[in-house]
DNA sequence: CTGCTTTGTTACACAATCTCACAAAGCATT
DNA sequence: AATGCTTTGTGAGATTGTGTAACAAAGCAG
């Protein structure tokens, strides 16, 4: 999904206009994988920072009582292991083919150092994923499966929209397991609710992985907190 | 609680050693502020960064739908309004008696752009508090009501010990309500686990704002997911 | 095509949490 | 101490999501 083809430019804050940060992550190594395998694991060394270019990388960790939560899907465009100290603290598994460029977090350190628009471009890149990371905190703690189900597609339907792919075209890498994990929900009620919009009309689910929305007002509005 | 004697050190990250923001911070303007009073509101223009020099800082959302997703508790040492570009996106409401220092974002600006070992130590702060987020978004997510409030309290607590405070004495300046919003629970299930916890002989609530914790191994047991 | 494995769907009983109603306690003012 | 107001605590019933389990569908190897 949004295929090699997609560019997405990041969803840059203001302050730097030019994003040298962006540029210097786009000269990393490149490196493709395959669906399932990992680009790095829970307590690796945080030896580099990556760029995806192409897929969907699945960003999760495991919990001490064996469960997971999946922390974000990270797309084309997206940086994934950047304001991670020594060690990593989550897992990064490509759902689909996917390819990344990396570039070592000692060069990076190495730049920033001696230039400050760099390290501002940081951390200007840091707060945008913290004001995420909190978006999506209060998304999550107090919403309903129905609402949680119907934010994140309507999640990925803005995504696309921004990316200039078909807003109503939703292709999922991601297994039920996967959305249940990201969610806080179990692949049942993922899927229940799934079926709920497809016989209330919001939804068509041709295959599994494709969704196609059939009433953005009305899933928006289940988003927002609508009953039912 | 953690009253103004509390000189928490910022749980800083180790690849700047000298900690230039937090000097920068300390210079700022002291401001002081009853209980109630806000700091910002959402929609201000985010023209400064905060310290908490003393008392407690409830930072919350107003979701569309009139419910409210409490974001963070801000102690002494700790930042608030770091990270955001134009307008704040939360409230922040002191809970007691509190004092804040304040650096214009303009300053704070200024001051990156000559000075890359600032400019880093800035994202180095956001990288901090995004870890956290993350971690809050993996605690809040999939737990149980049980396991929320274990956790919050053990929280506490090993703030408390950070400090050098005694980790057994928890004084909550916050109200049922605030915990609720913060947990996402109801006030009512935040109530009832507390009893059950007192029943269970895993804490004293001698007054409702003073938690003493009795047996500090079960409820971190409960916290990682315990049953019961 | 066949069998095997993985993934997704559905139904039902059960448990957890919420809603609502109300009682109890705390606190400031008088 | 009495009053009103706010916060906290408790109980009963309604709602929601979960776990189990059976089954359907899709993907893959031979």
């Amino acid at each position: 999904m949004l295929a090699s083809t997609a560019r997405a430019e990041l969803n840059t804050l203001p302050m730097v206009p030019a994003d040298c940060l962006t540029q210097h992550l786009k000269t990393g190594a490149a490196r493709t994988l395959e669906a399932k395998e990992h680009v790095f694991h829970e307590g690796d060394n945080a030896s580099h920072v990556y760029r995806v270019e192409a897929g969907c990388i699945c960003v999760y960790r495991l919990m001490p009582n064996g469960r997971r939560q999946v922390t974000d899907f990270a797309w084309p465009g997206d940086l994934i292991g950047l304001g991670v100290v020594q060690e990593h603290t989550s897992n990064a598994e490509a759902l689909t083919l996917s390819r990344v460029r990396s570039v070592p977090m000692a060069s990076l350190y190495a730049h920033a150092r001696g230039d400050a628009q760099f390290s501002l471009k940081l951390f200007e890149q840091v707060s945008h994923e913290l004001s995420e990371a909190r978006q999506m905190l209060a998304t999550l703690n107090q919403r309903s499966a129905c609402e949680k189900v119907a934010a994140f597609l309507v999640a990925l339907s803005q995504r696309n929209e921004r990316n200039g792919a078909d807003p109503h075209q939703l292709l999922l890498p991601m297994t039920r397991t996967d959305i249940a994990d990201f969610l806080g929900l179990t692949i049942e009620t993922v899927s229940r609710t799934l079926t709920k919009f497809r016989l209330k009309g919001l939804i068509d689910l041709a295959q599994c992985a494709h969704v196609t929305i059939k009433n953005m007002m009305g899933l928006s509005e289940l988003a927002e907190g609508a009953l039912d």
